[in-house]
DNA sequence: GAGCAAAACGGGTACGGAATGTCATGAGGG
DNA sequence: CCCTCATGACATTCCGTACCCGTTTTGCTC
């Protein structure tokens, strides 16, 4: 299976990656209101997972004050719908390649720049499922997350 | 809701695994003091992950008072040195099964029942460093939970 | 051994970050 | 118009750490 060149399109156009959400709603009959859509724009913007008070922070810039559940209930939203992903073991929330199919794939995290890498592969998932089904288990969400140094960081 | 018999092949010798653990750390060097003791038992004496303010409050029964740091410590110490693991997707923390080796296995966590089964096979583990390897990434640690129903509770 | 400095351990306070509960108001869609 | 859903705002809980300080353990020297 190659992989190659698939991991790395990054959501480098965050206004494309805000139009396929947008598009999804759309045909899903989902409400992308102003603040789930600045909110989805927020975390587009940066290059790396960005954490709910940090999105609470930028907001406030904007909008005066704003108190955690206006940011959790949009995260909410943006995660039951798959348009974003959360890393469990950072607490911190980043687009999601692909918006339009339901998938857990594995994140690479850099412990140096904080990148965090969303591997297109689905071997692992599926590999999970079978031992899942081995034990009789009935697998629904998976959260797989690998800490280490990314190439970047590692070439200096 | 219904604990009986026979679960997996979990730690049911608590005392076994504290053994166990002690001879390691004898083995190391390391200085199983007795809180961190004691805080390991109240970890293995419990058949699910256990949230670090309820091992908190549990030491306080036993103890008077408490504070965070106290138990953190002891968490850290514990972690550090592999003899439990956490689950970072409930903030919860559960003995290791294999305290003598380093290793990160797949936990498949019960939303009904609330057990966490360490699945003992490092195939997963493998796979996600041969695609890291491809990445150039280079991987330390790697966490992954699934949630789903197990067996047991999927029966009824 | 005895003495001593350095490190490790743990009690406690206080705080910052993460997330949820609840009540009330407001905008949108039948 | 009414009902639903979305948001605002307040409070609270949960999770985790920084920091201070006294005590114990360790490792070293003599």
């Amino acid at each position: 299976m190659t992989t190659s060149g698939t991991h790395h399109h990054h959501v480098h156009a965050p206004n494309r990656f805000i139009h396929e959400v947008e598009a999804t709603c759309e045909r899903r009959g989902l409400r992308l209101t102003p603040l789930r859509r600045r909110v989805l724009e927020l975390i587009a913007a940066d290059e790396r997972p960005v954490k709910a008070y940090d999105l609470l922070d930028r907001l406030r810039q904007e909008t005066g004050k704003s108190a955690p559940p206006t940011i959790y209930r949009a995260l909410d939203f943006l995660l039951e719908h798959g348009f974003i992903h959360k890393l469990e073991s950072i607490n911190s929330y980043t687009g999601c390649h692909h918006p339009s199919e339901r998938h857990s794939p594995p994140f690479f995290i850099c412990k140096q720049c904080g990148h965090a890498t969303e591997f297109c592969n689905s071997e692992v998932a599926e590999l999970v499922l079978r031992h899942a089904h081995e034990l009789g288990f009935a697998a629904q969400e998976q959260t797989l997350e690998v800490h280490g140094i990314c190439a970047r960081c590692r070439r200096g």
